[in-house]
DNA sequence: CATCAATATGACGATAGCCGCATAATGTGT
DNA sequence: ACACATTATGCGGCTATCGTCATATTGATG
């Protein structure tokens, strides 16, 4: 007995694939994950990543309009801050699970 | 202090976007869905989606390179079983932000 | 109010991925 | 071995998104 849940309705399967695409982009990833360490200014992220300025702002527009980042004004600068460990604990998930497929294949090529 | 983890790698990286890309198509998630309840062959998943036989080849093709899903024959047929609950997981961690952000959004409301 | 730094946004070329059609490849049962 | 059902894949149109440049907007400060 497999089965369990139900099928999730056509409109969560959408929110959960756009969800799921905000993570899908390497750079918004790893905005996402240089904020963990910390709150930080634009000009920092700039430097850090070495994306342009632009495409910093819209990549955490999109974050910000998904509450997976918030900012608050310091002067004259935007501190940017990640909000909640929602995505530690998804990559914690994948984390695990690319680890075991890569365990188990390795036990494939010593035992063949 | 909220700094607690490293950066991840950009190889690392790179797997996470690569992962969550998979789940980012409406259509691979329904599929997935759709196998969570239990095994089927690709006839009863195109009953099932609309979708077109390629396409439906094509995406869980996918899957299971990602190990998301397995096969095995039963006579002419594929049958096609989701593997591991790991999606399960992270769509309820996801589910679970986006009711709280309704739920903060409701108050706002309210309260104004 | 004027100026200037910081951030957001419009426009656009480039790229990647979806999706179906037609067809090839594969494996099964007679 | 042949015919057939099932699945995989080359091809092409379409759309969405990325990432950059240039420009607009915003807000702080003299």
């Amino acid at each position: 007995m497999a089965a369990a849940g139900s099928l999730p309705s056509p409109q969560l399967l959408e929110e959960y694939s756009q969800f799921f695409r905000l993570l899908s982009e390497p750079a918004r990833l790893q905005l996402l994950c240089q904020l963990r360490q910390g709150p930080m200014d634009v000009a920092s992220l700039i430097a850090a990543t070495g994306f342009s300025q632009s495409h910093i702002s819209r990549q955490l527009g999109q974050l910000q309009r998904a509450g997976l980042v918030c900012c608050e004004r310091d002067g004259v600068r935007t501190i940017w801050r990640a909000e909640g460990g929602l995505v530690d604990d998804l990559c914690a998930l994948v984390q695990t699970r690319l680890r075991q497929r890569l365990q188990s294949q390795l036990a494939q090529l010593q035992s063949a």
